[in-house]
DNA sequence: GATGAATGAGACTTCATTCAT
DNA sequence: GATGAATGAAGTCTCATTCAT
């Protein structure tokens, strides 16, 4: 009886909200920010979402979404990898090269710090990466890798260049086992 | 020829922003919250401070300024721990139980991910650390332990009851040569 | 798709605005005086007008259209008339009866003074006026009329009763060569 | 008992002011812009004036006192001048030099169509140059001298280059008989 | 006398949300 | 279904004014 709604004007908006994410942080998404950078009515915003926290949330689960298909081509180099330390640093350097992208994980992962209905979302995220870990590694050095992936993206983003300290995260990566 | 007539005022509405960081995030915090937060006239935080953006600012660099004298405590106890790996992990759960303050560390972390200005605050606040560190280890280890740190303590945050994986912690900064 | 509900909205607030500036000035224009005046939802004057200053030169802008239509009457009245300095001078008590938009005008030519923006729409309104006058009498003696009408205005506005020096401005305009 | 109050200061005041006025308009006075002006504590602004009315028209008031130096200036050299209109136009042209007096000028005019307090003052003002030109002209052709320098120092404030018109002016008063 | 600290009022503006079309 | 018109609430900020010093 109701027919569903254009999914791609859907999609259309949800990535213009992790655009604004990424700019604006979590706290300064507005409607018309979105609308504006997804160049679609004002309406069509308040008509795909609720309100404005579903909005956001549902961007940020969009981002999960790309990320696991992100994570899945991540599964694949690693399996025919002969040297994880390297292969998980030039990933990250790709990973970094969308610098929206991992600013939007970092407010999901700071988001989640503060309100609990995020939290799901953020631990899912940790665990794509985690799951595919663990498949060459102990619990703790997969965990270990994640922190120190994170520890080295959240530098690189810290810096005008962008550049991320390979060497750095390279060894440290060798150090905790992997 | 006009002395402040309560000296304290700035402070305590710096104390008050940097509550409401934690509570909603850099983008969300407003002059009302925050008077509100301070019990002070709405007045008072335009008056002490030029606009939000300052009144951000000045709270983040007076939570940096608390995380100081924390790392100077950090500083005494690792000199005198014969495990550091286990000393660390205590004194981060400690620092974890003012929750607010961690958050506002994060917080700091990604809005200078966004924000040009943020990032010498940022690298400020990682370097206080990083520089205890050194005292025991390695830069790498050092960096790697930073990282680990991080990543639990962001972990602890998503869960409902704050808790800590502190054997995680202790085995990975263990992993890393610490 | 949204047509506007009341389509007399705009103009009802730009006549507003056209009072609240005879009355306090454009410098003293406020959303809430003109909202108030209009008997308008303080939000509408900013969602027709992108900011107050929009408002005022739209408001200008405004004026100068009506008085457009004032100098097309003139134009009619100075082709018939056998005697210009006394229809002018008629014309010009004629249009003092309305004290708002004299003083509105005297506004804008001073406001035009300060802020360039302004100057076109000056220039337009002095122009309305010359070119009426110039099929009647050379530029010289245009602009001088212009002047003196002016002048004449201005002191009538300066008296409680209003009232024009008519003899005065007849005998000017006639000296003008008019 | 009560000293006098430093003189200097407040003329320091009032010679801000009236940049001010030129530079906002008489309604854009604020307490702190002519403080900063003035380089003066803002609490000198309330303490030389009762309030911010007081003071805007005092400055006013301090204009016209300069103003009448001008003209005492102007008497003496129509006195041996032996063309008027050309001495009038120079002069007219050396007094627009200083575009902030001029611009005050006229907003005193027209601030002064809109309040009854003002109009002494604006009277005043046209008074010092009616009694100059009086000396030399009938009083027809010294007010519509006045209205004629008035609107060619309004149009040349129209101009980018502060230009003013001095062949119109010239021609226009010798027209109306000086 | 003179100053600047302090604040409540009110200015401008943005915006989430509602709703008529 | 889909849109943009509309507005009340709330946000940022400025400021006249008061007053302690």
């Amino acid at each position: 009886m109701s027919p569903p709604r254009d999914p791609q004007r859907r999609s259309t908006i949800l990535a213009a909200a992790r655009q604004v994410i990424a700019e604006h942080g979590t706290g300064r998404v507005t409607h018309r920010r979105v609308a504006a950078k997804a160049n679609v009515p004002l309406g069509s915003t308040t008509y795909y979402f609720k309100d404005l926290d579903q909005l956001v949330t549902a961007a940020l689960d969009d981002a999960l979404s790309h990320y696991t298909d992100t994570i899945r081509h991540w599964r694949e180099e690693l399996l025919t990898s002969d040297d994880l330390p390297s292969t998980l640093t030039r990933l990250t350097v790709e990973y970094l090269s969308d610098r929206a992208t991992a600013i939007t994980e970092f407010e999901l992962c700071v988001a989640a710090a503060r309100e609990p209905e995020l939290r799901p979302l953020a631990k899912a995220w940790n665990s794509e990466l985690y799951q595919a870990l663990t498949q060459h590694a102990s619990p703790t050095t997969s965990r270990a890798a994640i922190d120190l992936i994170n520890g080295a993206m959240l530098a690189a983003l810290w810096e005008d260049d962008g550049e991320l300290d390979q060497r750095y995260l390279t060894d440290a990566l060798t150090a905790v086992g992997l």
